[in-house]
DNA sequence: CTGAAAGCGCTTACAG
DNA sequence: CTGAAAGCGCTTACAG
């Protein structure tokens, strides 16, 4: 292979100076400098990156761990993972992705090793295992999602208490008086999935505020189940004219259960979601919905974590817990009730 | 950080030797063994990846190069990315993920500087550009998806022509004689995805060899669109008895273009798509399908690749170029037409 | 503005 | 069975 010795050699320098060159680290002669590309053009030069590491303990890289739950609707993470690793690249940085199952050791692998800068989680529980880990780590760590104890990391979150809180507003300001909130399964919670019940509790208190009543469920996550909870649910509740979904699968159901109710929307129900513009575009969802914005945020996220990278903050810097605001997307689906 | 040095002097022995007692590459006392082990224990050691890579020239990481085009649909391809993610673990490997849309000079930036052993492609086109470059790499490459020319590459893809031809032989079997062929839209064509005319072509010369009619259209790959598409397709073909879908969207936007028109699978039309179980799951799809096994071509790329990369395969070994036989998954939505 | 040298943390012939 | 040393390909003080 072709080594900085090569090129050197070529350009008839030492090879400091012709790393020199390439970095921009010190002055250069123009001549020297021109001789120098030149040499790395012709001879098709690209610096070892595992040399360069070494030397240089960077390795431009960053650890995205990611986890395919079974309770989790998969479509919705790739959002994440793409946002992530667009920005990355933007950002001069390449992407490790980590689908272990078991989260941990997987951290504690690339972590200890030194195969990456920096660390972004996806799908952070209440108390996740992995954060303790994440925190005795070298490298920095941001979060998308929103654990209990956010000491020493970055995190970047939907704001979920105002998404429940602006669900239920928005329809109440349109009449409605009784809803239904769809939320993930029970077993999405009992793992830390913290998101469901800070949307449901804000609803909840809105609720209670405005006077109106707002029964809670949980449903599957799996396509055929939600399904028929949703028709349950339908026929539970027959005076309810507002929905509220917080869960990718149910929303992905929806559409068909209405139509086999022969229901429209916003005629005779209103429907309001809350997933991400992209994920309404693939699953043709018509439905208004909360964006949760998954590119923001995981954008957010490793902006954040390369700038603790580069230095521009310093390890002592207070960490920041940073909440998107949600819009509402308006897709038509909600009016006052008939 | 701690180094083999550090081990090397908890435990009393030379670095080399403490070395060997972790790689097990020549013999070590017991009681030497031990020792290095013990330190290793409670010095927390973990070999910095870097170094190794250098000394070594193996990085132990797989590229993966996925592209994420507007024309596809992006759900189908995290099955690929998750059946590439899992068998290299499973194999000993992480991945670099790398979704830059210029593909060729992210493959060029990735092997040249040597941050991995070997690369898999997805979604390989016809003509792809990345090939070339592959081809000079010094790493070991493995293809998902025909190329016109597979000459010193491991590809793996389903095998359409056979997809095609088992689609129109089922429908045959059960009586049909007129039927639809739904295919990814023209754009996919374009840019070279071949397998679109492969499956086509195979399915016209059945149609042809069995004396019926096969009607072929190309349709766009979002939703909203498709959904017209599929109605203004049943509109003009009222007699055709069976539906062969091979673009995703256009299988998920089915079943409620299906209930506006009041059809139900198989009493009043045969359905029979190609796209993943899981696929089927996630969309809750209820029409017989062709495999397309993303996972397990995934994970086979894989498996090869890794043979290459840790030489069980010479470089002068003919590559293999291995289609998978789909499987037909029944799912209840054919029938004899009525 | 440039060069010779040390060092990053490993592995692996070479010697014994 | 073990050790001293060279080398992988970079970067970066240290000297001039």
């Amino acid at each position: 292979m072709v080594t900085i010795g090569d090129v050197a050699k070529a350009a008839g320098v030492s090879r400091s100076t012709a790393s020199y060159a390439l970095s921009g680290k010190r002055s250069i002669s123009d001549a020297v400098r021109l001789r120098v590309n030149e040499a790395v053009k012709t001879l098709q030069y690209t610096p070892n990156a595992g040399a360069r590491s070494l030397a240089t303990s960077q390795t431009k890289v960053i650890g995205l761990l990611a986890q395919f739950l079974d309770d989790e609707f998969a479509p919705a993470m790739l959002q994440y993972i793409l946002g992530v690793s667009n920005t990355a690249r933007e950002l001069g940085y390449d992407i490790l992705l980590v689908t272990d199952a078991d989260g941990t050791s997987a951290l504690r692998r690339i972590s200890d090793s030194r195969m990456i800068d920096g660390i972004v989680l996806l799908n952070v529980a209440e108390n996740d295992p992995r954060l303790d880990h994440l925190r005795a780590a070298q490298q920095p760590g941001a979060l998308v999602g929103l654990p209990k104890d956010c000491d020493g990391l970055d995190v970047f979150d939907l704001d979920f208490e105002e998404a429940g809180r602006t669900m239920v507003d928005h329809l109440h300001r349109l009449g409605h008086r009784e809803l239904i909130l769809i939320s993930q399964p029970q077993h999405v919670i009992d793992r830390g999935g913290a998101y469901v019940w800070r949307l449901q509790n804000a609803a909840l208190a809105a609720a209670e505020a405005r006077n109106i009543t707002l029964h809670t469920v949980f449903a599957p996550s799996s396509q055929p189940a939600v399904g028929d909870a949703l028709n349950e649910l339908l026929d539970a509740h027959p005076t309810a004219t507002g929905l509220l979904i917080n869960n990718e699968a149910a929303a992905a159901a929806l559409p068909s259960v209405l139509h086999e109710r022969g229901l429209s929307t916003p005629k005779d129900l209103s429907v309001l979601g809350r997933y991400s513009d992209e994920f309404a575009r693939t699953f043709s969802l018509p439905f208004s919905s909360i964006e949760s914005a998954p590119d923001r945020l995981g954008s957010m996220a490793v902006r954040q974590l390369v700038r603790r990278i580069e230095g521009e903050i310093g390890p002592e810097e207070p960490n920041v817990v940073r909440f998107v605001t949600p819009d509402l997307i308006d897709r038509g689906s909600t009016a006052p009730p008939r």
